[in-house]
DNA sequence: TCTAGTACAGACCGACCGGTTTGTCTATAC
DNA sequence: GTATAGACAAACCGGTCGGTCTGTACTAGA
């Protein structure tokens, strides 16, 4: 057993302040209480990140962006009737995403209502990952305006940007509500408004 | 001349820290700078309130409650066919908004996003006034069920709380991306599914 | 006019918290 | 085996920030 692991230690930092962050927002995170809980100390943790806002950013490349990923950017790239599909994978996201997501939002969209009037790099970043979410849709509508599921005039990126929109919506209604999961509901307002880009019933 | 005018104090106070709270949300609003603003000692803020927390309350009550009334409650009271006025209302909007409404989003749900997990009593009065703003909506959707511009099979409640949703993340994703104002858009798509809720083409 | 409560000013406090420094132990390269 | 850089521990620091305390001037009522 070696005593040092300076990637795991990292990993677990990461991790930690994941957590943290998701729960208490960035100016609510104690860097003490990520230590503490683990179990590590401070020339740990400036020794893997500079200061606590590079902390942040690292969550938001190494932890965030893969949940994005796995989450939306994969399911969408593989979608070909998004009119169709999308509520579906709507409802399986409970159950593919952790737990937490559910208490406390969206990770995503936490940070970016905090932090977008704090830190201008930070913002930056945050609006790339939500531009590559949008762009994501963007390009499923599209194909499914070449399948004929969708309307060809219609601006698959203003779709795009207000699904995004509608479904941070949502998330955050159901936080301050702590309406324990009323993604049904989300949902079939969704699948009404998608049904609405459809060819009209000749 | 009095020199002393305790309303006036208050008022002066309450209004530096709702813009405050605005800008740099509960934690990131320091109470001595909002006494420097309002040009006041730390004696004049305890006695008026009792701590930041209690601040916070006041500005949710006192200044937040008005600008939803105004801006959202009186006009859909006065509302018979949201289908058709809805939009024209979000356009309004902007022009009827404190500018600062615009740069650093609602102040509503940036309290509530902040505040949720934070402190169990704020987050009530949120959810309570989010409350009265969807069923605002819902008495307007009901009343043009009633004047058949709006299916009646439609659950309006369900639908006022998306419709609000989809309002709150429009703005957040406008405060991210810094886009200065694209209600234009969100307008379009709100006005989109608000024309799925009519009778059908016959 | 006297008085008591109100409305502050201004000094002060103690905990907190992000960050620094120093030193030590370990793994690795040679 | 030895040198060197990496990977931490642990003590420490200084500013910050919400909140307290005391004193005092003003004001309204008797």
């Amino acid at each position: 057993m070696s005593t040092r692991n300076p990637r795991q230690t990292r990993e677990r930092l990461l991790q930690t302040a994941f957590r943290e962050l998701h729960v208490h927002g960035f100016q609510g995170m104690r860097v003490d209480e990520v230590l503490r809980l683990s179990d590590l100390r401070k020339g740990a943790f400036y020794h893997h990140f500079a200061s606590k806002r590079e902390l942040a950013h690292a969550v938001l490349e190494e932890r965030i962006r893969p949940l994005m990923e796995t989450l939306w950017l994969e399911p969408l790239a593989a979608m070909q009737d998004p009119a169709a599909e999308l509520p579906a994978l709507l409802d399986s996201l409970p159950r593919r995403a952790p737990p937490a997501l559910r208490q406390h939002g969206c990770p995503l969209n936490n940070l970016a209502q905090e932090m977008s009037a704090l830190d201008e790099g930070l913002r930056r970043s945050i609006a790339a990952l939500f531009e590559e979410w949008i762009t994501a849709l963007q390009q499923a509508l599209q194909r499914g305006q070449r399948l004929g599921r969708i309307q060809g005039e219609i601006d698959a990126r203003a779709v795009a940007e207000f699904l995004v929109s509608a479904l941070e919506g949502c998330i955050g209604l159901f936080k301050v509500r702590q309406s324990p999961q009323q993604w049904h509901a989300c949902r079939d307002q969704i699948a009404r408004y998608l049904q609405g880009l459809g060819p009209p019933p000749s």
